[in-house]
DNA sequence: ATTTTGCACACTGTATACAAACTGCAATGA
DNA sequence: TCATTGCAGTTTGTATACAGTGTGCAAAAT
């Protein structure tokens, strides 16, 4: 199942999971030789996972001057997240009424197997994974599949400061709660309700990581 | 100034603007070696080109089978059209306030240009730029960039169908009539009106397209 | 006659090799 | 001293060559 394809594709997984977990810090040089040599390919699939990347956002190509991983400026992380209240009230909407039994179960499953994994020493390397799940789950029965599309774009791009906020603060368990919240919602299928809680959820996770972004800045290179 | 960089961009650009203007029908596969032929380079640029396309929605690839055309259902294109009403009523509200009297003469500039232009013998060729630069010169000073990244790439998914409608029917003049509309409420700074305007703008296009694919649907091959 | 197996062809995916562009430093000149 | 030019080293961008996978037809077997 998960036997990979092409080299290219496998690279571009990899490398992916590296920078969104932190590896390297904004605007690094993504050597392509270096690369090539950590997986053992040429690199032509080297390049081929970087063009990947560059149209998830998460790398930058200058011509002739190689790939270097983007770093988003506050304002970049605020427009981002106001995208995501957009974008996400918007599918969720749609989706309330349609939702089945079915549809909830597999969310609330998604919901208890973290939070299992969350008492017995929570991992949250996978957080991101387990988060995106319970909101695709969500949304999905809205079968608006280029709307999730953009979400999950959205969700890429953000993805390594919202991992960040959660490595620095303990905001797991509250935005834990939020998700009991929105299913419970959801399943009475008070829309507005749960749109008005979607959004100060986002919202709120925003302004924290943007008080840690503007805490760090004014101290110098702790390195 | 127009000298591109490198070759894959260059492929990349080109290619883009065929699949745009009509050249191949949905579905069909492009080999790389006839691609390398045509702008006589080697399939590696071809191969970089094709996963630009393929990251713009442009072209579908299948590991080991090579990259196809893609084509957009009417439940798709319907989507699309939700969403750039979504988003461009949202950056046009962000912007309006902010309109500066040179924002204003650059958009009708833009639109005076393109009057002309229809009057001598029109080309619908590049009526998408003139069009979306028409609407890029509105939303700009909303100063939101990842926002009109995202509707420029609604653009690009339903620029083909939107110039299949032009060839087909003869709806520029009404579309210019309402980029005149748009623009004398932009400058009252009347949000409200402007964004129904905007949203009745996108929503009729989009009912156009839907009704000539499925006239067209019911129609055997003519070919 | 229908199905199956095998093989040959075609095309994609990747490695290797080469060309071109950028970077930094050193030498030269004002 | 400071700016400028030229050169060498490094890295990217691309061509060529090879390996691997999918496709279709033909021959063989039931």
């Amino acid at each position: 199942m998960a036997t990979y394809k092409t080299r290219a594709q496998f690279v571009a997984d990899d490398l992916r999971g590296r920078i969104l977990g932190g590896e390297f810090k904004g605007g690094t040089q993504l050597r392509q030789d270096a690369l090539a040599n950590d997986y053992d390919v040429s690199r032509i699939p080297v390049r081929e996972a970087l063009l990947t990347l560059e149209s998830e956002g998460l790398v930058e190509f200058h011509a002739h001057r190689g790939a270097f991983t983007t770093e988003l400026s506050v304002a970049k992380i605020r427009e981002l997240f106001d995208l995501r209240v957009l974008l996400e009230t918007y599918v969720l909407r749609h989706a309330i009424n349609g939702l089945t039994d079915a549809d909830l179960k597999k969310a609330e499953d998604i919901l208890l197997k973290y939070d299992k994994a969350l008492n017995s020493g929570g991992d949250i390397d996978n957080w991101s994974e387990y988060n995106f799940a319970f909101h695709q789950a969500l949304y999905a029965p809205a079968e608006l599949p280029e709307t999730l599309s953009l979400i999950s774009q959205l969700n890429t791009k953000s993805d390594r400061y919202i991992r960040m906020q959660l490595v620095y603060t303990q905001e797991i368990e509250k935005a834990e709660q939020e998700h009991h919240g929105l299913l419970e919602l959801a399943r009475q299928g008070d829309a507005d309700k749960a749109c008005e809680l979607l959004k100060t959820h986002i919202q709120e996770a925003c302004e924290g990581i943007v008080a840690l972004l503007e805490e760090r800045a004014k101290q110098p290179e702790t390195s």
